[in-house]
DNA sequence: TTAAAAAAAGACAATTTTATCCGAATTTAA
DNA sequence: TTAAATTCGGATAAAATTGTCTTTTTTTAA
């Protein structure tokens, strides 16, 4: 709807491993890929890009695996995520894929996006993995289906 | 950013068409795709789209081309250009993915969703193709760069 | 009546996104 | 030290989206 499916996969991966992580469990990417309803080896690649950009930390080996530390929950917000997959172009892009939209040479619906994507940047930026991964422990939201 | 491409292609050929329209101008395919500057072909299918769902009109032979009527820009809401080419998961969809996402069972972004999607909704079912056209002939906006 | 101007339609091609597969590297534990 | 469990990296494949080309159909005006 607004993200790309390889961000979608990340974002529930991230929010699956923070839960884990709470109890101290590692994950491997089999585990999270059948937890969160996603192709293994596609889940696999973006796990690599969660890593790379320090969202996630992986370990190799026997017991190896994703994992999370609990102070990265509360700095690890949202946009990190989807900047890490999909770029800016979300908080850039023109909503009519104009080159040059802003102020000075708004396209027709310039004004009219500004709300909502401020509102949704800022929801972005401010939510954290540990609130997500809160929620689900509590059985208040779910990551698959 | 939101929409895809023959999306934002098709609204913004309306707003062009709906534009000209105002003058008492049918528009050719070749006239549109230079004005809002998108690969000529393809903005042909997609007005291909807009015509069987009666959002533009489009007359075949010399002199023809594409055209809105006057009451029609103000019939002719934003969310039924996007829903002619999109359908309608921009709607219904769930920000992470999730087949089944609602409030009985919520994907963890599911309640930060809420407004956001309100928003950007409403925006779409509320903005007809007139004001937009009214905007562009006014010079307060723009199609093209 | 006919040539020309336009959209319509269908087949095809290129690009991007999504997804799979396989071998290499790393690490652990026995 | 070695077998096994894991991530990593690269190549490839499939599917979806974006884009092109060519022919057909319709219509107008001369």
């Amino acid at each position: 709807m607004m993200f790309s499916k390889a961000c979608e996969y990340g974002i529930r991966s991230a929010v699956y491993i923070a839960l884990q992580s709470l109890e101290g469990r590692r994950v491997s990417v089999g585990e999270i890929a059948e937890e969160i309803d996603s192709p293994v080896a596609f889940t696999a690649k973006i796990l690599q890009q969660l890593t790379r950009n320090n969202i996630v930390r992986s370990v190799k080996g026997p017991h190896g695996g994703f994992e999370i530390e609990r102070e990265d929950m509360d700095t690890v917000k949202l946009n990190m995520i989807v900047k890490a997959i999909d770029g800016d172009k979300i908080y850039m892009g023109c909503g009519l894929g104009l080159k040059e939209c802003n102020e000075h040479k708004p396209c027709p619906l310039h004004d009219r996006f500004l709300d909502i994507r401020n509102n949704l940047s800022t929801m972005l930026r401010t939510t954290s993995l540990y609130e997500l991964a809160v929620g689900l422990e509590e059985g208040l939201t779910y990551l698959k289906r």
